[in-house]
RNA sequence: GGGUGGUUAGCUCAGUUGGUUUAGAGCGUCUGGUUUACACCCAGAAGGUCACAGGUUCGAUUCCUGUACCACCCACCA
């Protein structure tokens, strides 16, 4: 026999480790069937797996076994990230504080720092690897990719090469930001805004007064711009220059009129640029030519150009510049409560200072994409020349990228509004390296040489693009130096649909182009685009865009077909969770073993909407927990029924048919059962996924396990049991596939295999049965109704009473099966009668539509309280039927309303009528 | 400053095109129960003017406008 409670610690590797050895999650690029695809996002292959990941797994693995049991060529591909900044900070701390190494990078130098780090994700990968297996993660270990294998890296340079020769990507002096404690520049996207109280300083410049709460960067201020509208400036003129003391003396200043830059009606209405620190300042000083200057290092320390104050760290330098302006004067006032905002690095949490650098950027305004690719999707539309950015809105717009929900196209489009130009260059040593090389000797190519270059010395050189490894320049044989930046992961995660699906042999056959390479690979023939992309929101515009960008470019084709993006997981009191704080932190991994991955998942699913954040607690899951230990003792009852009944639930046959005679109960379920497959086969296929959870919690619960399963008791046809119970766990099985994998195990059809690949069940229409299904609901609610009396009288459970029923049209049917009423109400005797019952006292009542229920408790019942409840339902339904007799004596109403909705309501004034007449009657009985 | 979402039972949340008797679920609460599948259970019950104010409509939790509060995202207010 079965335990009594089911134990996931005991079922579920086992169960997985069989899902893995038969080859189950493998798919084949050779099959004829519909592809259904899903990159799986990888998870930083240094990370622990936590509640985002739990969710996304759960998401993703419902989507997947779906699809496979539908007949579909199911491929779910796993992976995993190398997080370049991230994992390189990680490591570096880590050698930092175990082997007190102040600099790891001047310690160990390029290559064995790289090594170190490798040796390092090497190590940890394998432990999100079977984390991911915890969750049930039915995906294609075959095929699982790493952002860093060398097929991966093939692709990243031939992307890079390609965009190149596109004139896609280019070198330029440009603003980006730089975290001076990471010692790189980060993307846009990678910045947070932390709000933070700091003193704002206004001092005299000359005749003007200017604002600013960063004194340290003002030694190049030279320009003094101001609204041409502005009243208060009129005598001055654009170009104007004027003489004034300022932090090291005397300098020379430039009026600058610009109507864009300045909103006059803020604080003195002008104010001096600092264009290479500021994003702003530097699209001003772009716009109107004008002369940029360095104040801090990218060491975060003053520059020559503060004279005395060069050398000194930015907070040590405000303070003291603020002092030195004061004694000259020059300070007109402090607000000490000025709130402004500082760009901190996601990753290394140090504060952002904007820098001009030379770097490789993407230029997302050239429009030298041929968009749409294909001569197939061609068809009605005209092939244009798109930038990347036109790109990106063609493809939602046209709704060949469907996301999900909806609301985050808004979203999107405003994110790619305000795109600039893709900094692509990391200063860190751990990613794809970029793969451009110089040639000192070749200055002909006529580029000049990268930063990183001129710093190592080797000075101007000719530069080489290339998709693979250089050694020597193709042109003069020479030795070449590569580029030592590394570009943003999120290059080459933007490849991540596509060059997974790459053959990593055909990638070693350098002689191939880009597009031969994608031809030649069977699994990018057979699985691209992928059919959907789950992730949370908060990386749509990371990686979603990313990916829609480099993949519609590089490929001519969109990476997935729809985007389904999941809410964040909070704590009980609605906060982010933080690592920081580990009891606000609901592990998986501690909370797998305690409630098992099921229903983990099914906490993380039901009673949540896509792109909405849900709050996660431990209740939350027992709740679920109890649900699957539901579910299983539904199935340990069906295996005794059958052991009681002398039969072999494997031995059950499929069909319906020839499993002998079926009782009203039987023929509602078979039914019940066809309308739960048509609802939950519609639900998956529309990712309404809490909905059709809660549909089939709902159906095992309320109505397999609290009514057929009880009804059974007393009357059981085991073959029904066997085949109810077995198209319940074919339908949770992507829900909850362990515990159903389990269930299925007793109760297969012999010769059957695993439910993970099982077909989906298909609603029968023959087996629909309303008669039967009306005929249950009525026992149900005689049932019910006797119940709720017998509670509301205070009758003892153990008491049987007798109870007459007047019955006119279901009267013979329930006389028939009055077995169930007896028991499951717990009556001695039951009479149907067509007549209303003629002994009044110790008579309490109930009235449905159809009947009504006499209970017969002589000498037990406070005919006061009898009384005080007829009349307080009396009073009930009046005020309930005057609502609906001012509806339909509304002449407007019975004019416009549909004919339908006005015969509902004259159906609910007629029943409601007689039920009152009923209880009038009761009373009156009891008053004489 | 712009945008998005939220405001439904004590708590956490569903609610797909406006009308299925009197708005649902889980947890919690209350009453009762050792009914041999399950106390990770069973039976019964209480609890909501669907944030507020207008509007459209015969009819609004559902559509529109505005207000308040909360959350998040974006933005160059020095």
């Amino acid at each position: 026999m079965l335990p009594k409670a089911y134990d996931p610690k005991a079922c579920e590797d086992k169960i997985y480790a069989l899902w893995e050895e038969s080859g189950a999650f493998m798919a084949d690029a050779k099959s004829k069937k519909e592809p259904f695809v899903i990159s799986m996002p990888p998870p930083n292959a240094t990370g622990q797996l936590h509640l985002g990941h739990a969710v996304m797994l759960a998401l993703e693995d419902i989507f997947t076994r779906f699809a496979r049991m539908q007949g579909k060529e199911a491929l779910w591909v796993p992976g995993t990230d190398h997080a370049a900044i991230a994992t390189e900070s990680v490591v570096i701390k880590k050698i930092q504080k175990e082997e007190k190494i102040k600099d790891p990078r001047a310690h160990y130098g390029r290559e064995k720092l790289v090594a170190k780090i490798a040796e390092f994700v090497d190590i940890s990968r394998g432990v999100i690897r079977s984390q991911v297996r915890k969750m049930g993660a039915s995906c294609d270990w075959s095929r699982e990719r790493y952002t860093l294998d060398a097929s991966l890296n093939r692709c990243v340079n031939e992307v890079f090469k390609k965009m190149y020769a596109d004139g896609l990507i280019y070198r330029g002096q440009r603003i980006v930001n730089w975290d001076p404690k990471m010692q790189t520049t980060v993307s846009d996207d990678e910045i947070e805004y932390v709000e933070e109280k700091a003193p704002y300083y206004t001092f005299q410049h000359g005749p003007f007064q200017i604002s600013t709460a960063r004194p340290e960067t003002k030694f190049g201020d030279k320009y003094v711009v101001m609204h041409p509208d502005d009243e208060r400036y009129k005598q001055y003129k654009d170009g104007d220059t004027f003489e004034c003391e300022w932090i090291n003396g005397r300098i020379t200043a430039t009026v600058i009129k610009d109507d864009k830059a300045i909103d006059p009606t803020f604080g003195t209405g002008c104010m001096t640029i600092t264009p290479w620190h500021d994003m702003t300042d530097f699209d001003l000083a772009e716009r109107r030519g004008l002369k940029r200057e360095q104040i801090i290092g990218f060491d975060g320390r003053l520059l020559d150009v503060a004279g005395e104050f060069s050398g000194l760290p930015i907070e040590e330098a405000r303070s003291r510049v603020v002092e030195k302006l004061k004694e000259k004067g020059l300070l007109v006032k402090v607000d000490e409560n000025y709130v402004h905002r500082i760009a901190v690095s996601y990753r290394g949490k140090g504060i952002v200072e904007p820098q001009i650098k030379e770097q490789w950027f993407i230029d997302v305004n050239k429009q030298v994409v041929e968009w749409p690719a294909s001569a197939k999707a061609t068809a009605g539309k005209k092939k244009k020349k798109m930038s990347l950015k036109q790109v990106m809105q063609d493809v939602i717009r046209s709704k060949d990228i469907r996301i999900i929900p909806e609301r985050f196209e808004k979203t999107y489009f405003h994110w790619i509004d305000n795109l600039r130009d893709w900094c692509v260059s990391r200063q860190i040593w751990w990613g794809h390296r970029i793969p451009v090389y110089y040639c000192p000797k070749c200055v002909d190519h006529g580029t000049p040489a990268a930063e990183g270059m001129r710093d190592s010395g080797l000075g101007q050189g000719g530069i080489i693009v290339s998709g693979q490894s250089l050694a020597q320049c193709p042109k003069c044989g020479g030795p070449v130096v590569q580029d030592p930046d590394t570009l943003d992961t999120w290059f080459s995660s933007g490849l991540w649909t596509w060059s997974t699906l790459i053959d990593p042999s055909q990638a070693q056959d350098k002689s191939l182009t880009l597009r031969e390479l994608l031809d030649r690979s069977p699994d990018f023939q057979k699985f691209h685009p992928t059919t959907v992309m789950e992730t949370g929101y908060d990386i749509l515009f990371f990686w979603v865009a990313r990916m829609i960008l480099m993949t519609t470019y590089t490929t001519g084709q969109i990476p997935f077909k729809h985007v389904y993006l999941h809410g964040l997981v909070r704590t009980r009191d609605g906060k982010k969770m933080s690592k920081s704080d580990p009891s606000t932190c609901i592990d998986p991994l501690e909370i797998i073993p305690k409630y098992g991955a099921d229903a983990l998942r099914l906490s993380m699913i039901v009673g949540q909407s896509p792109g909405n954040d849900f709050r996660l607690y431990e209740e939350k899951i027992a709740g679920y927990r109890n649900f699957i230990n539901k579910l299983w003792n539904a199935s340990r009852f069906v295996l005794m029924q059958c052991e009681k009944a002398g039969v072999d639930p494997k031995g059950v046959g499929d069909r319906a048919s020839g499993v002998g005679n079926l009782s009203v109960a039987d023929r509602a379920l078979l039914s019940a059962l066809q309308e739960l497959i048509a609802d939950v086969t519609d639900g998956l296929a529309t990712y309404r996924l809490s909905e059709t959870g809660e549909r089939l919690y709902s159906f095992v619960w309320d109505f397999f396990c609290d009514w057929y399963l009880e009804l059974s008791k007393g009357e059981s046809n085991p073959a029904v049991l066997v085949q109810g119970l077995r198209t319940i766990v074919h339908l949770l099985h992507p829900y909850c596939p362990f515990v159903t994998e389990e269930i299925w195990a007793s109760i297969a059809p012999k010769g059957s295999g695993q439910l993970i690949r099982e077909p989906w069940p298909l609603a029968e229409k023959k087996l629909i049965d309303r008669e039967a299904e009306g005929q249950l609901q009525l026992l149900i609610s005689v049932i019910t109704a006797i119940r709720s009396l017998r509670a509301e009288y205070g009758v003892v459970p153990e008491a049987k009473v007798p109870v007459t029923v007047r019955a006119t049209r279901f009267g013979k049917f329930l006389e028939e099966h009055q077995s169930h009423v007896l028991r499951l109400a717990n009556v001695s005797e039951l009479t149907v009668t067509a007549e209303s019952p003629t002994h009044r006292h110790g008579i309490v009542s109930t009235f449905l539509n159809w009947a009504d229920i006499h209970l017969s408790l002589e000498g037990v019942v406070d005919l006061v309280k009898v009384k005080a409840n007829l009349e307080s339902e009396r009073a009930q339904l009046e005020k309930f039927l005057s609502g609906v007799r001012a509806k339909l004596g509304n002449e407007q109403f019975l004019a416009r309303a549909k004919t339908e909705v006005i015969e509902t309501e004259q159906q609910k004034l007629k029943d409601g009528e007689e039920k009152l007449k009923k209880i009038e009657e009761r009373l009156k009985a009891l008053r004489d």
